[in-house]
DNA sequence: TATCTAGTTTAAAATCATTCTAAAGAGCCT
DNA sequence: AGGCTCTTTAGAATGATTTTAAACTAGATA
C-alpha cells in the first residue's frame, strides 16, 4: 500500500501541486482534481469553467485562466496550438501528437508511436530543442 | 520570353489573383505585389500594414485582415500556428516546417529535407490528411 | 461608352478571449 | 494567534479580429 492510497483525494492533489511548486489553494486543488486525475482530454477555459460549475463549485474567470497557465508552466498540462480562436489544453503531457479537423474544431490524439521522426534538424547555434509538435490537419473525404 | 515577361508587374499580380479565384482589386493587387513576389518571409496584419504605409499606400484594417485570410484560403499564403497572440502568415507555401523560439517570438524556416517523417498514421475513418505541420520549439541553451 | 450588379472597401463599432487591477482573503511559518 | 506573502475576486481594460452599413468598383452587358 503506497502513501498515495492512504491520502484523501484532496491531500493527494495538494501534494501533487506542492511537488510542482504551486501552493495548494482551494481553487487549485479543485481544478487539479478535475484535470489531473489521469483521464486524457482537451479542455478550454470555458469548458473547464462549465465543469467547475457542474461540480457545484465556483472559481472566478481570472483564476481559471491563471491556473491553466500555471499548470501548463509547471508541466501538469500541455498547451496545444491548432488555431488562434482560444487556448486548448491537453491533460496528457506525455509525448504524443494530434489530428486536427478544422471543420468541426475536433482535436484527436495520435498514439505516441504512430508518427516517427526519422531525422531532426539541429537547432540553430546556441539553442536546444525543447519540444517537437506535430499537428496533422485532416478533413472529411467528401469536402 | 514568357507571357509573364511582357506583363506589367500589376498585370502579373492581377493575373495571379484571378487564377486563385480572387477579383484583382486595387488593394489586393497592392498586397500581392508586396507579399507574392517570391521572397520567403513571415508577416502579421500589423507588419503588413506598416509595409503598405511605407509604400505610400493605404488599405483599411479590415481589408488587411480580409485579404490575409482570403490569400490563405486560396493557398497563396500559409498560416503558421505557434502562439495565440496574433496570426502569423508565411509567404512560403512550399512544404516546410519551423523552429520557434518563444522567448523572442522568433520563427525560422526549416529546410524541407531536414525533418523526415518516416511513418505517418492513417487518418480517422472517412478523413484524409490535408497537411502536416511540424513546429520545433527551441530555447537558448543557458535559459 | 453608359449602365448595371455583385463583390469590395471603408471607418467605426462590436466581439470576445485573455489579462490587469486594487481590494479582500487565505496559506503557512513562527 | 499574528503576520507576511501569495491568491482570489469582480470588474475594468486590452487588443487582435470581425462585423456593420454605406460608399465604391471591377467587369459584364447593352
Amino acid at each position: 500500500m503506497t502513501q498515495k492510497d492512504r491520502m484523501t483525494p484532496t491531500a493527494h492533489f495538494a501534494e501533487k501541486l506542492r511537488l510542482a511548486g504551486l501552493r495548494p489553494t482551494r481553487q487549485r486543488v479543485a481544478i487539479a482534481a478535475l484535470l489531473l486525475d489521469g483521464r486524457h482530454r482537451h479542455v478550454t477555459a470555458d469548458s473547464l469553467t462549465e465543469e467547475i460549475t457542474t461540480a457545484g463549485l465556483h472559481v472566478s474567470g481570472g483564476t481559471v485562466y491563471n491556473t491553466l497557465n500555471q499548470f501548463t508552466e509547471a508541466g501538469l498540462l500541455r498547451r496545444v496550438m491548432v488555431h488562434n480562436d482560444y487556448s486548448l489544453f491537453d491533460t496528457n503531457t506525455d509525448h504524443h501528437h494530434h489530428f486536427y479537423e478544422a471543420e468541426n474544431d475536433q482535436l484527436v490524439d495520435i498514439p505516441h508511436d504512430d508518427v516517427i521522426l526519422a531525422q531532426l534538424p539541429t537547432a540553430p547555434d546556441g539553442h536546444e530543442i525543447k519540444a517537437v509538435d506535430v499537428v496533422i490537419h485532416i478533413q472529411s473525404k467528401d469536402s
